[in-house]
DNA sequence: AGCACGCCGACT
DNA sequence: GTCGGCGTGCTC
């Protein structure tokens, strides 16, 4: 452009900024006049601070990215100046960057990205106040002195301030004593600003004393912390070998630091009362907890003590990496295997390789612990990328539970029923000596498929491509997909005959009813989200199995992680086989790791655990592995297969899924999507296939995989490949890099 | 993504 | 007559 008019010169006279905001518009990147007035001069706009600017009829909190006048292709008239400063202390470069790096990587719009950093309702507005009371100074005299009375009077003595809640809890006095108080002149009131407290870790406090092993892995994570440098581990242990004190320690080293923080990313469901109870022995404090549902009050505290650094240990779901830490001198990534790690909406990224990325850009230590790794984790560790850590034998007396596998062919249940008689003998045995047992079965619902006898009629969502799962504890048809839900009905739609609706196959309900009638005598539950619906109904019911109380347990995986239960012995796996079905890319090595966790629930104390697998299969690789203890086995027969066919990570592939309400523009939008693709000898791209779940929620799908090299850029290469392709309206794509689901 | 505008059908 | 369904278009 050398053509250069006045207007052009006008808006170079001005400083413009970009903000970021999380906006799907122009990926989050739009135009700001700083204001300078007498609240703020220009170099208060200072990349990386939070300011709150108009758009449209919206005030939003955006993230100042670029501080040179970036000349939009906008009207110099449309662009308005910001509101205002938020927060002067700029968030870490640390963090910019690494917004940028996983918008970037996961191709996603830094919009997005940044929506994941700062997506706290009301974060910025004025802080809940709170009533607090003191004694007035001619508070002496009391008319009517009530034995209530006198014990407020009394509490207050120290001059301490105090929420009507905090006296009704200390003495269990009712506010109208305190109201009345008030109205009399004895109390006086006012309203202050609540700011989150955050305790101190105790760091006089030791844990456990350590194995060899232990210490051994702690004093070479610690030694990392120590050099503040970036440093990735792999804490290979068994499950039951104390991993978690092993990074506790690392935790406790980096917290030496002036206002240092440390972070563990836990899978969603691994993050238990056990796991805190643990925490809280070790450093004498709650850590500050993020995971997706907890509340608004307490998310906006964990926010702005992280971003001050007061919140020094953090625990959380995968989320938690983005959050804005001051100071963050460690991570710990535990069950680093865990698909949950994966997000499979939004930002598609996966938590393990953005907390590498992160730790790189803090210059901390970061730690992969897991019983199980992924392959991805061992490859780099045999590489030499990663330092490995290995934990080979469970901490004290306790021994690796031994796996065997029964073949189903050579000794079947009933028809009707799942357990095989071998299974059910071995439960009776246990239970007469009074130990625990648990059965897994990942299923939810009472049978995954209903269908009529009579007319064949299966009952199916209307929305989704799945079948309805039936609950009958509740009495219910349910899709696992999207939620929906209809009574069981009582004959069937099609044909109208009464008691012709068959369940076909088992869910942990109907092996509740199996159990039931098979051992009368036994105190059984079963444990799904579906009867674990509150961190307290959660914590009641490990609370009962911890007792003594269940003899027991059914469930799915909701119980793979993170439990302990000394008195349990007995591990049961229903169906063996499930995870194999199927075939994606990672069934066998997921259905390895997820039979390794639950078979690591027994015998985790003095009594050793036995785990028993049905299967159809049991000459299977995965069963094999399980029954020989030998993991190292299949997972270098695994590793040489994806090395062969080229498969992550010695390649890489990426997703393109298409959805929306139209199937043919969909499968339309699939066609150009092939024509365009990018070819070469390096790469190829498959499909377009309808999904394997075509429709969810009322959107079609469709996908298509690039496999590429391990060296190719895919992010360029699917960027220009959507770019240059013409759009058909009502089609979202969406860009899944190093895909996990094949969904 | 939000939010407003606007154009149709179904009610007090 | 109005209320409210969601298609379309705009936001620095």
């Amino acid at each position: 452009m050398p053509f250069i008019d006045h207007d052009d010169l006008k808006v170079d006279a001005v400083q413009l900024v970009t903000v970021l905001l999380p906006v799907p518009l122009n990926g989050g990147l739009l135009t700001y006049k700083p204001v300078s007035d007498e609240r703020y001069n220009q170099n208060d706009f200072s990349i990386g601070t939070l300011v709150e600017v108009p758009l449209g009829k919206r005030k939003l909190v955006g993230l100042i990215w670029e501080t040179q006048g970036v000349n939009p292709d906008i009207g110099i008239d449309k662009i308005k100046p910001i509101n205002r400063i938020i927060q002067a202390q700029p968030l870490a470069d640390e963090l910019l960057k690494f917004i940028d790096w996983v918008a970037t990587y996961t191709l996603s719009p830094l919009g997005a990205v940044y929506k994941m950093c700062a997506s706290v309702p009301g974060l910025f507005e004025e802080g809940q106040k709170k009533k607090i009371y003191a004694l007035s100074d001619n508070g002496s005299e009391v008319a009517r002195l009530t034995p209530a009375r006198q014990s407020v009077i009394d509490l207050l003595q120290d001059q301490k301030l105090r929420s009507a809640a905090e006296i009704k809890n200390d003495l269990g006095v009712s506010d109208s004593v305190i109201k009345g108080l008030e109205k009399i002149g004895v109390l006086k009131s006012r309203e202050i600003e609540t700011k989150g407290v955050f305790e101190k870790p105790d760091l006089t406090l030791r844990g456990p004393s350590l194995s060899d092993e232990q210490a051994i892995a702690a004093t070479a994570i610690r030694k990392a912390v120590a050099s503040s440098q970036f440093k990735p581990f792999l804490l290979d242990g068994v499950t039951g070998a104390g991993k978690t004190e092993v990074y506790f320690e690392a935790i406790a080293e980096a917290l030496q630091g002036e206002g240092a923080q440390a972070l563990v990313l836990v899978p969603e469901i691994a993050l238990t009362s056990q796991w805190l109870g643990r925490f809280k022995e070790r450093f004498g404090v709650h850590p500050v907890v993020w995971h997706s549902d907890i509340g608004q009050g307490a998310r906006k505290k964990a926010w702005h003590g992280i971003a001050s650094g007061e919140a020094r240990v953090v625990v959380g779901a995968r989320s938690a990496l983005f959050l804005p830490y001051s100071n963050l001198t460690f991570i710990a990534v535990d069950e680093e295997h865990d698909q949950s790690f994966k997000q499979e909406e939004g930002v598609m990224y996966h938590a393990r390789d953005m907390a590498i990325v992160r730790a790189k850009f803090a210059n901390c230590p970061v730690v992969l612990a897991s019983a199980t790794p992924s392959l991805e984790t061992l490859v780099n560790a045999d590489s030499g990328r990663f330092e490995t850590l290995k934990l080979r034998e469970r901490f004290g007396a306790a021994v690796m539970p031994s796996i065997r596998a029964l073949d189903m062919r050579v000794e079947p249940p009933e028809s009707g029923k799942w357990l095989s008689p071998a299974l059910v003998k071995e439960i009776k045995a246990r239970i007469k000596s009074g130990e625990q047992i648990m059965l897994f079965l990942n299923r939810r619902g009472y049978a995954p498929l209903t269908l009529c006898r009579t007319c064949g009629h299966r009952f199916g969502c209307d929305e989704c491509a799945s079948w309805l799962v039936e609950h009958r504890f509740r009495r219910e048809l349910q899709c696992h997909h999207c939620g929906y839900t209809e009574p069981m009905p009582a004959k069937c739609p099609e044909c109208d005959n009464e008691d012709t609706l068959a369940p076909c196959g088992p869910g942990v309900e109907r092996l509740f009813e199996e159990v039931s009638s098979e051992f009368p005598e036994a105190r059984t539950t079963v444990m799904t989200s579906d009867t674990m619906t509150s961190p307290k109904a959660t914590a009641y019911m490990v609370g009962q199995i911890e007792k003594g109380l269940l003899d027991i347990v059914i469930g799915t995986q909701i119980l793979t992680k993170g439990y302990h239960f000394p008195n349990l012995t007995l591990v049961g796996v229903v169906d063996a086989d499930l995870g194999l079905r199927g075939g994606d890319l990672r069934a066998a090595e997921r259905t390895y790791q997820q039979l390794m966790q639950v078979a690591g629930r027994a015998g985790r104390a003095e009594k050793p655990g036995t785990v028993y697998l049905q299967t159809y299969e049991p000459e299977h690789p995965v069963v094999d592995a399980l029954t020989k203890a030998d993991g190292e086995s299949l997972m270098a027969m695994e590793r040489e297969m994806r090395e062969r066919f080229q498969m992550p990570p010695f390649g890489r592939l990426v997703a393109l899924i298409l959805s929306g309400p139209d199937i043919k523009a969909v499968a339309e939008m699939g066609r150009r999507l092939a024509v365009s693709a990018p070819r070469g000898d390096v790469l190829n791209v498959l499909g377009p296939a309808p999904a394997p779940l075509t429709k969810i929620r009322g959107q079609y799908r469709y996908r298509l995989l690039l496999h590429a090299s391990k060296t190719t850029k895919v992010q360029s290469m699917v960027f220009n490949w959507v770019e240059r392709t013409q759009k058909v309206r009502g089609v979202r794509i969406k860009i899944d890099v190093d895909p996990y689901s094949f969904l």
